[in-house]
DNA sequence: CGTTTTAACGTAAACGTTTACGTTAAGGCT
DNA sequence: AGCCTTAACGTAAACGTTTACGTTAAAACG
C-alpha cells in the first residue's frame, strides 16, 4: 500500500538498515545521509508498519482491558484513566466487554493472546481459575483493577472496600443517625459484596448500634436493583433515617423511589452512595458518597502495567485512598 | 515464546503449509493428517500469531474508534454498540480519546495507520480538513458516527438533529407550553448546535409562537454549563414554563439549579432533554427526553464499517429514528 | 609508512505466517 | 500397459521490519 522502508532506501540510495537506523535513531550514519533519508521519508509520506515491527520486536505497544460492562459509568471512568497514561506512554488500548460471561471472557483472552498484546488489565470482576490459567499461559504482565485475589498473585489496585464502607456508615452515625439501612450489592461478591457489608456491620458495632437483619437488603449494584431494594426496605415495618447504598446507581434508584413515595431526601431520609460516579453530582439532591478515584485508579493501573512491561519487574499492589464527598443527600440529625 | 506453526509441523511430521491449511480449513489434506495436526495443536497449546498473520494478509481484524471524550455517557453508550458487533464479527477495537484536541487527534490517526487498523469510526466531532486528509491517505474505510460532513464524503450514521429538536419543542407545545426556553449546546457546532436551534425555532414558528432571544442560552453540552445556562435564564426577567435542553447533562444541570431555587420540576417548570443517557432514567424526576438509540447507532456504524472492509464497497449513510421517551419532567398545562 | 581503530555503511537472516507452485503416487480410463 | 487426472502433500518466497555481522575506507597512531 504505502511506501515501505525498501522504497525509501532505494530512493535515498542507502540500505534498509540505514533507514531503519535513522528511524529508531541509533548511531551508524553521517549527518548528511540522515538529512537525505529524512527528506525522502517526508517526500514519500512513509509511515512505519507497526505490524512488521511487532513481529520482530515481539512487542505490539498494545494492552488489553477487560470490563464486565464497558458502558457503565464506572468502566468509562477508569477507562479514561487507562487510556490517558497508555497514550502518554505510547501504547494503544483494546477494550473488551466480557458481559460477565465466562465464555466471552475466555474468547477475549484468546484474542488478546493471538494479537500479542503486551499486557492486560482485568477490571471489576472476580478472578476465576480458568481465567488465571489462561492469563498465566500468556506470560505477560497482568494487573487487577477494582478487584483482587488472594489465591492468584496478580498485583492489584483498588480501595479498601471494607474500610470505605466503614467510613460511609460512620459518617452517617456521626451525623446523628442510628437507624441505618444498607442496600448491598451482590451478597456473594467477595470484593464489592461481603467486605462492604462487613464494614457496615463493624461500624455499627463500634458505635454500639445493634445490627438489624431486616435493614440489610441486596441488589446487584445496578439502578433497577436499587429501586427494588428500596421498595423492599419501605415494605418492612422497620424504621430507618438513613441508607447506605453500595453503589451510586443503587443510591439513585433508592432516591428515586423515595421521591415517588413522597419521602424527601435528605429531609425525611438521608442517603449515602458509593463510587462517586458522574451521576452523584448530577443527582437531585446531589449525592453524598464515598469516592473511589476512578480516573486515578485507571492511570495507576496502567502505569503499573507499563512498568512491568518495560522493566520486567514485579510491582506492588496499591490501596487507593477513598474519600467522602459531602453533597446534599444526608441530613444532620439533632 | 509459545510454539509456532513450525514446531507443530515438525511434531506432526507434516509441512507448515499443511498445518496452515488445516488451521484455515482449506482443502488439501487427508482426514487422518487433519486429526493428527489438530491433536498436536491441542497437545502443544499452539495459538496462531495474529501479528504474523496480519503482516501477510494485510488485515489486522482491528478497528479504531475516536471519541472526543471516552468517559462521557454518550461515548460509552455507542462504544458498547460498536464493541458488540465488532466482537461478533471477529474484530477488536482500539479506543482513542481525542480530547477534542487537533494535535492529539492527528497523533492518534498516525498511530492507527501504523498499527494498520482495517477501518475507523470517527464520532461526535466535526471533521476538519486536516483529519480528512490524513484519513484518506490511509486508504481504509471510515464511518462517521453522530456527526456528518457535506464537504467530506464519508458515510455517516446519526439522527436528524433538526427534526429531533423540532419534535422536542413540539412535544412541549402540545403539552400546552408557549413560553419555551432553550439551553443550546455550542452555538457554532454545525452538527449538534445550529441544527437543534433551527428545529426549536421552526417548531415555535409553525405554532405561531414568537421567538424570544432572551430565552435562548448557550452551554457546551456538559453538566456544569447546563447549570450556568439555567442561572442565566433565571436571571433574565422573561417568563417560561418549559425548557428544552440540547443534552441530558445540561438538562440535569438545569433541574438541579431549579431545585436549588425551590422551583419544582415538573410542577413549576417542565424540562425536556436530549440523548436519553443513563442519567435520564436515574434523574429526579425521571427526565423526559428525545432519545438517540446510542447502542444501535454504535452497532450500525460498526456493521457499516465492517461490510465496507469486507466487501470493499461503499455504503449508504443512515439517519436513525429518534423517539421521545416520556417520563416525569414535563407537565401538561391546562 | 604500515598498522590499527573506527565511522559509515551494506548484507542477509530472522520474526511467524500464507500461498503460489511443484512434486509424488495412486487411481481411472482407453 | 500407457496416459491423464487428481488428491495430498512439500518447498520456498513473500509480507515489512530489525539487527548481528561483515565490509570498506578514512582517520589515528606509532
Amino acid at each position: 500500500m504505502g511506501p515501505t522502508i525498501k522504497d525509501v532506501a532505494k530512493k535515498a540510495n542507502v540500505s534498509v538498515a540505514t533507514v531503519s537506523r535513522v528511524l529508531n535513531n541509533q548511531p551508524g550514519y553521517s549527518e548528511k545521509t540522515k538529512k537525505k533519508v529524512l527528506q525522502v521519508i517526508e517526500e514519500m509520506g512513509y509511515q512505519p508498519n507497526a505490524i512488521a515491527r511487532g513481529l520482530i520486536n515481539k512487542r505490539t505497544q498494545t494492552i488489553g482491558v477487560l470490563f464486565p460492562s464497558v458502558s457503565s459509568m464506572f468502566s468509562s471512568g477508569v477507562l479514561h484513566g487507562i487510556e490517558h497514561t497508555a497514550h502518554e506512554r505510547d501504547h494503544s488500548v483494546i477494550v473488551c466487554n466480557t458481559d460477565e460471561d465466562g465464555k466471552r471472557t475466555m474468547k477475549y483472552l484468546q484474542v488478546l493472546r493471538e494479537k500479542q498484546v503486551d499486557g492486560i488489565i482485568f477490571t471489576s470482576e472476580v478472578m476465576k481459575e480458568e481465567y488465571y490459567n489462561a492469563l498465566t499461559m500468556m506470560n505477560i504482565p497482568v494487573v487487577l483493577l477494582a478487584t483482587s485475589s488472594v489465591r492468584y498473585p496478580f498485583p492489584f489496585v483498588k480501595v479498601d472496600d471494607k474500610q470505605a464502607a466503614y467510613s460511609a456508615t460512620e459518617y452517617l452515625i456521626k451525623k446523628g443517625h442510628r437507624k441505618i439501612a444498607m442496600i448491598s450489592g451482590t451478597e456473594e461478591d467477595p470484593i464489592a459484596g461481603t467486605p462492604r457489608i462487613e464494614g457496615y456491620r463493624e461500624a455499627l458495632g463500634d458505635y454500639g448500634i445493634p445490627f438489624q437483619k431486616n435493614l440489610l437488603v441486596f441488589g446487584d449494584f445496578g439502578y433497577r436493583s436499587g429501586r427494588i431494594a428500596m421498595e423492599k426496605l419501605l415494605q418492612t415495618k422497620a424504621e430507618f433515617s438513613a441508607v447506605f447504598a453500595a453503589s451510586d446507581e443503587m443510591a439513585a434508584g433508592a432516591i428515586n423511589v423515595a421521591y415517588q413515595h413522597g419521602i424527601k431526601v435528605p429531609d425525611h431520609l438521608s442517603v449515602i452512595g458509593y463510587d462517586n460516579l458522574q451521576i452523584a453530582e448530577m443527582s437531585v439532591p446531589p449525592l453524598t458518597t464515598v469516592a473511589q478515584p476512578l480516573f486515578e485508579m485507571g492511570k495507576l493501573a496502567a502505569e503499573m502495567l507499563l512498568t512491568m512491561i518495560e522493566t520486567g519487574t514485579r510491582v506492588e499492589s496499591r490501596i487507593m485512598p477513598h474519600t467522602i464527598i459531602e453533597r446534599q443527600s444526608v441530613a444532620q440529625l439533632s
